[in-house]
DNA sequence: TACTATCTACTAAACTATTAGTAGATGTCG
DNA sequence: CGACATCTACTAATAGTTTAGTAGATAGTA
């Protein structure tokens, strides 16, 4: 599935990936951006039209949440930027994560046991 | 340096990088869309504007060419994508491009290889 | 020299993104 | 019950994105 947010409903479906169901002022307060209560409503009823976010009836309002998976969209991300600025080459966008200089050793070493754990499952 | 590229201008700018300085018929037929003179014109007079991308003076016209290098504009846009979608780490969307099923054992062993790299540079 | 092709600069239309206000419904509390 | 708060739906203004047309300059060609 192509899943592609603006920054904003990225932010917001931050929120509701982390937090579950929520209502807007619920949703408003954990944006680290101050914006309007009607804001925030906006762009959650865009998201809805968009299809990435459902809502349940909660008394006189409504309850919000991802209706699509957190992994889902991360990886239709990915994939985007690996076509618009890496050729296409995962290998490409993963060579340029790993010489980034600010890196540190540990970080280095706990990505390298990833990788090691996933060539494992490669070895069947 | 932040650059941010909206999708035309990142295909227009990876034509810069890949064949560089160019005049505007070049850069419309290295293009996979087919767009008008003019619509590459714009997108070059607005990526002139924007600070990333130049020109010289080519006969009757202009060559452009990008004042930006590739390199920087990958990891802002790495940088950008991290902070939207993986909380500012790096790790986490690392684990997420590691864990892509579509990976062939080969590309994964070309990765351990970067990595491993990359670790020897960590040890002085 | 006059015609034609090409090129830039300017204009513009359609669409998306971002933000927020207003109106009207509904529920709560004194 | 009535005033007040809260909520959704609708509207809207502004800015950015994408595409392309028109006008006018310029240079090559018959």
């Amino acid at each position: 599935m192509k899943i592609s947010l603006t920054d904003r409903e990225a932010d917001v479906m931050q929120v509701l990936w982390e937090h579950g169901p929520s209502v807007v002022a619920e949703v408003r307060e954990r944006l680290s951006d101050q914006l309007a209560y009607t804001t925030v409503l906006t762009v959650l009823r865009t998201l809805e039209a968009k299809g990435y976010v459902a809502h349940d009836e909660q008394g006189r309002g409504h309850r919000y949440f991802a209706s699509v998976k957190q992994q889902v969209a991360r990886k239709s991300a990915l994939l985007h930027l690996t076509n618009k600025l890496f050729k296409g080459s995962t290998e490409l966008l993963f060579s340029q994560l790993v010489s980034d200089q600010k890196l540190t050793p540990d970080q280095l070493k706990r990505m390298r046991k990833l990788l090691a754990e996933r060539s494992d499952e490669e070895k069947p």
